[in-house]
DNA sequence: TTGTTTCCCATAACTTCCCATGCTAAGCCT
DNA sequence: AGGCTTAGCATGGGAAGTTATGGGAAACAA
């Protein structure tokens, strides 16, 4: 089992819109099927699909996982069209530059509402880029979220009721 | 069956926040799939979930277990955005160095309390770090939790009840 | 040209690597 | 059993490498 993206960075932007990668993301990004030492390490970065206002970043092979998802939809479907164009419409594949940056967009920098700093946080086999407020705001949101289930507070009761309602 | 966590010991912090873990929990850790001898030893540190001031170190084998769980559910839903975020922001994969030592970032030891002095308490399949503060009141409490229960004081009862409560 | 984006170099703070030391526990020899 | 030797452990600190970040020059687009 390959490495995973945790943890939580809080990093600046500068005036050219770049950004450093967290060294321990860089680390994940390397470890894709082909990337070998030297070359420039890839990365898609996607406008999130939903209202909430970040960007989620992906590896190239967790990428392809999900191009193949909307693949196995039926061609010419409804869905399978607003997929398609959710998803590619709002993504950049770029690579890092030999300082572990890369440029954000200011389309994409709005997007997330980002201006001097961006916080990067793990999400296991993908990471996000929010700007601090609106990190706060979800993270609270999040919590009253968690609050507001029938058994609150408890990642074991969470993680079994998403099993039980998903699982067939 | 893997040999397992048990144990409490109390180690220092230095200077630069690096911890030694204790010598019989290196023997754990080194017992993973893919390790082998002089390869660093890697494990993960997850900040509790709840309100428990303490961080809970797993190995990777045990890690990937709970993440095969995470990625089990629906790509995009919302359960598990939130137990993805939930569980990778606030954690850390990193690996010993030769001396047996890994740093706690400031962070990490924020959320535990620790300053200069750092418990390690066995878990079967995990381990905790507590300070040592915060482990003397976490002990006292959950003993006068265990008084309160109708047949106290008994890990036998204790051991039924939990079984009847969480199985089905 | 002018503004933007990419590449390259510089640097200060931080982290990891490595060696050293005192200590404890375990093995061994007579 | 008693005392010596060896190995492993917790801990300290210096050196070397990484990382985050700034800025200039070079490529590129309009």
């Amino acid at each position: 089992m390959a490495l995973r993206f945790r943890g939580e960075w809080t990093h600046k932007v500068d005036a050219k819109g770049r950004v450093s990668v967290p060294a321990p993301f860089r680390r994940v990004l390397e470890g894709v099927e082909d990337w070998s030492e030297g070359a420039p390490v890839p990365l898609v970065v996607v406008k999130n699909q939903d209202r909430r206002a970040c960007l989620n970043v992906y590896t190239t092979d967790e990428m392809a996982l999900i191009d193949d998802d909307v693949a196995a939809l039926p061609r010419f479907s409804k869905e399978r069209d607003a997929l398609s164009s959710l998803l590619a419409a709002g993504s950049d594949n770029t690579s890092l530059d030999d300082n572990g940056r890369f440029g954000l967009s200011a389309d994409m920098r709005a997007k997330a509402g980002i201006t001097t700093q961006a916080v990067f946080v793990g999400m296991i086999d993908s990471f996000q880029i929010w700007s601090p407020e609106g990190y706060a705001a979800y993270k609270a949101n999040m919590l009253e979220w968690l609050q507001a289930e029938p058994a609150p507070d408890d990642l074991f009761v969470l993680m079994n009721a998403a099993k039980e309602k998903y699982q067939t």
